[in-house]
DNA sequence: CTGTATCCTTAGGGATACTG
DNA sequence: CAGTATCCCTAAGGATACAG
């Protein structure tokens, strides 16, 4: 696997953060695990995107390697790995929801269950907190 | 100029918005609109970041297109051009906000204010209640 | 099932020169 | 000053095949 320097390009947040995950697809791994309780190689082929084998195993990797998700042996099978999002990882639920709220309000855009959908409009920090508790778990 | 064809890749409201500013560079032309209050080429081109030329002229074409930046002429001069945030782009606040947050949790970053790292801590919405104010002028 | 590896094409982006 | 244009290289990414 090919090393990636990890150097950042200034000290500031905004573009650290771009640096690891300001690119199409890290965000919607992360997505699927906050969401949708994905967490297995194959569930995050199987989202409508369309992921590339390739892309997936190289995201993986960079976001295990920032902290942002850790991997374990799988209870159901010994091939099996499970994926799961660190305390770093479950940090970004803000930043998720921040960002569905906004395309949600631009574009005609939805989560797949509505029922996020319209609980987020009346209560963003009960969702969030929700969410939370559900992935500290 | 080359043609974007704009076509997102699903309905998701978290596919959508990073197939917008899914990038290393949209993002950080907002954070200077936002947080430096810069608004011409040549403060966007002065940031510590370096964007290219290239980059930047196609990242403005884009964020207009996307109603998220407008471009009226600056009161200063004929040439010079004076870029604002839309309604949409002022939304991008809480994103950026979110971001900022994570980032600095994690690693070693300042925004250039530490006056702004210290109310964030303390008072999130009210930061973010002061640059809506600011920016919607 | 979880990846790697490979091939190939396109997009991103740095450097620089140039134009209205 | 605000871009365009060009050159050229690298990174991103799609498709497919293959391996443990």
């Amino acid at each position: 696997m090919k090393e990636k320097k990890s150097i950042y390009r200034t000290d500031c947040p905004v573009s650290t953060a771009l640096d690891i995950y300001g690119d199409k697809w890290s965000l919607l791994i992360i997505r699927d695990m906050i969401f949708k309780g994905k967490n297995t190689y194959g569930d995050f082929l199987d989202s409508k995107e369309n992921i590339a084998t390739n892309i997936l195993a190289d995201r993986l990797a960079l976001l295990e390697r920032e902290g942002i998700i850790s991997r374990a042996k799988h209870p159901d099978s010994k091939a099996k790995i499970l994926y799961q999002l660190t305390d770093k990882g479950i940090d970004l639920i803000p930043v998720l929801i921040e960002i569905i709220t906004w395309g949600e309000k631009y574009y005609d855009v939805h989560m797949p269950f509505k029922k996020l959908d319209k609980k987020l409009e009346k209560d963003k920090e009960g969702v969030i907190k929700k969410l939370y508790k559900r992935l500290r778990k």
